[in-house]
Parts: structure tokens; C-alpha cells; sequence
DNA sequence: CTACAAAACTAACAATTGTTAGTTTATTTT
DNA sequence: AAAATAAACTAACAATTGTTAGTTTTGTAG
């Protein structure tokens, strides 16, 4: 049955993921991962078709969510702060909603084998709509003139590591984590 | 000899930091760490006593530095912004000096195995007083009343993954890299 | 030049890796 | 109830892992 079958691989992606984000990919054996699934590890190829199909659809599916978003925010018209502002909610949206697939994103992207070019092309692709939005704002006085890779990696680095963060924070409210983060991140914490 | 003996050792480690770096520590094999420095995979096994060894020294040396490092700061009589900028400063230092190290302290401290403990508590001491820094700023005045957990992540976060950034930007000076990322961690971007 | 120690080598080990083949058990469809 | 499909199992594979043993080469001190 096809609903079945997609919900034992799904589960078994999710377990994975988590796996992957307390161990590494490297350090996860496929016996690891059956004996978390409460299966022996040739079982799991009913599944799936191997470990490297199991990280490569996990952090390909999320980058392109993240490519295809900002997209999204680059095109609309509003001023800077709404955009960095969408950016932010996207992040913590995105990371809610997989925080161990982003932790595989973040750290194991380079064991991708087939797909790493194309990975590499929607991160690069992402850093430079994110980076134009940044230089806009520069440009319109609405940022202040500080160093923009600086900047670029201050809020980057901050977002794309959420995923540590967010979990253990499950009483945090969207909005708050929202409006804090916006608030750390772009006016700062100085008084 | 004794210094000849110990460079050779240091370079190994080196070595194995970088590879760290690139792929993790359970990825690098004791054949490519041998097959970077030139010689075979048993000849390692003159210089150090295990692979695990050279994970834990590099991490524990890292984490020991950083808990004294804020010891010192915390102890000194200056405001909260004097002390931040401390912060940011060792970590610039510290991420300057070794960055693969640093690395590896931040993605495979999980793979300690005798030193795991010890290594969680240094971390969690290192937390603390990085807390209180934050705590009395508020309480003072010096910084914003936003919430502390919020804080505490995106400037942690930001510094731990210098590791990442410092290495393809050499050319910045030392003082720029402060004086940047204390504006835009402790003064925000927007004008 | 000899002797000794440091540092390289080859060969091999036991354990573990991802994966496949073939078979049996459960579950669903007819 | 029979047939078909899905999902589990056992057993095994070839490759790779960290590490050890034993040997040879290299370099230095007397």
C-alpha cells in the first residue's frame, strides 16, 4: 500500500536525520539507523536505496525550499527590514519544521556524492539574493554603512544555526522568536 | 631529538585538524591523514598513540583556553560593553590561531570518548560566565531589556563559527574584525 | 666508522562498513 | 481461501577501519 510504504520511509528519513544531527552521517551506521527503526539493517532496503539517498534527498529537499523562498522575498516589494524580517521567519519556519534535517544541511552537506554541485549552486544562489538585499539597504540608508561581509556572516551564521537552539525553545512563541531575533540581530542589544 | 620528535607531531596534528575541518572527524581515515603527510598509515603510530588522542587534545587544549580566557575577563573591573568586546576579542584570537581546531571543537566534540565530560562541563562553565556578563548588562543598564536566551544564542553562535570565516578573510585586520563585529553584534545594523 | 635511536616501511589482524541474495512472515487484494 | 505484495529476516560479501608486529631505512652522537 502506497500510504503505508511512504510513512515507514518517511519515518525512517526522520530517524535518520535525528541520528545524523547527534553522530554525524559518517558516524551513523545503517545497523545504527535499523536498530533506532527496531529493524535489522537489510530491512531497510525495502525502504530505501542506500544511505547517501537517505542524506541527499534530507538536505536537498530543505535547500530548495530555502532558494525558492528568498526568491520569493526578493521580488516582492517592501523595504529592507520587512525583507530581512521575512528572511528571519523563513529560517525559523523552515528549521521548526525540520530541525534535524537542518542540522544534516548544515554539517554533512559535504558528503553529498551526486548532488553536491547542485547543492552548492542553491547555497550560492541563496547567499547572493540574501547579499542583495543586504546592499540595497545599504545603498537606500536604510542599513547602517557597517562592513558587509561582516554583517552577511553575523546573521547567516545566527539563522542557519537555529537548529541547535530551536528544539529545546518549544515555548518560545513564533512571533517572539521573531520579533527577538529581528530585534538582536538588526538594531542590537547595546542600549 | 625532542623538537624534532614534537614539530612532527604538531604538523600531524595540524594536518588532522584540517582534514577535521573538511569532513569530520569520523570521515578521516587514519590512511588519509598519513596519505596527507607523506608517509603511511602505520609510521602515524611513531608519533601519536591513537586517533582519539589527537581529537581530545586538540578540543580539551581549545576549550581549556577559552574557559580561562573568560575567567579572566570576568574577574576584571570594566563595564559590560568592555567586557563583550573581550569576548569577542579571544574569540577572534583564539579562532585566528587554530582555526581547524576550532572546527573540530565545534562538530566533533561528540566523538570524544575519555574527555567527553570533561569537555561538557568546561563548556558549560565557559556558558555561564558568559551569561552573567550578559545578565549584569542588563541589570545595570547597559544593554537592552531583549530576551537573554535570544542573546546569549546569536552572539555565541556567531562567535563559535568564526572558524569558518576567518580563514578566506586574512587580509581583514585583527582591529577591523573587533571593532566590526562589535558594532554589529552589540549595535545592530539598522540606522 | 660504529652504534643507537627515530621514523619510515610491509604485512597483517579483527572488527565493522554498506549492501545484496535468498527466504520467511505479515498484510492486503482478489 | 488463494494469490500477491510488502516487509521483515538470516547469512554473507568485499571493502575499509584503527591498530599492532616486525623489519628496514635514515639520521645523529660518540
Amino acid at each position: 500500500m502506497k500510504t503505508n510504504t511512504l510513512s515507514r520511509k518517511q519515518e525512517i528519513y526522520r530517524i535518520a536525520a535525528k541520528l545524523f544531527k547527534e553522530k554525524g552521517y559518517s558516524a551513523v551506521t545503517m545497523r545504527d539507523l535499523a536498530a533506532a527503526v527496531g529493524i535489522k539493517a537489510a530491512s531497510l532496503y525495502n525502504h530505501i536505496s542506500s544511505k547517501q539517498q537517505i542524506l541527499s534527498e534530507t538536505i536537498i529537499d530543505i535547500a530548495e525550499q530555502f532558494t525558492e523562498g528568498i526568491e520569493m522575498i526578493t521580488i516582492q516589494d517592501s523595504d529592507t527590514i520587512t525583507k530581512l524580517k521575512a528572511v528571519i521567519s523563513q529560517h525559523i519556519t523552515l528549521t521548526a519544521n525540520n530541525p534535524y534535517g537542518m542540522a544534516a544541511l548544515n554539517n554533512d552537506w559535504m558528503h553529498l556524492e551526486g548532488k553536491l554541485d547542485y547543492y552548492l549552486a542553491l547555497r550560492s544562489k541563496y547567499e547572493k539574493k540574501f547579499e542583495k538585499i543586504v546592499q540595497d539597504g545599504k545603498m537606500s540608508g536604510e542599513l547602517k554603512d557597517v562592513n558587509t561581509e561582516i554583517l552577511l556572516y553575523s546573521i547567516l551564521t545566527t539563522l542557519r544555526n537555529l537548529y541547535l537552539w530551536i528544539p529545546k525553545k518549544a515555548d518560545l512563541k513564533k512571533d517572539e522568536l521573531i520579533e527577538g531575533l529581528s530585534v538582536t540581530l538588526l538594531q542590537g542589544v547595546v542600549k
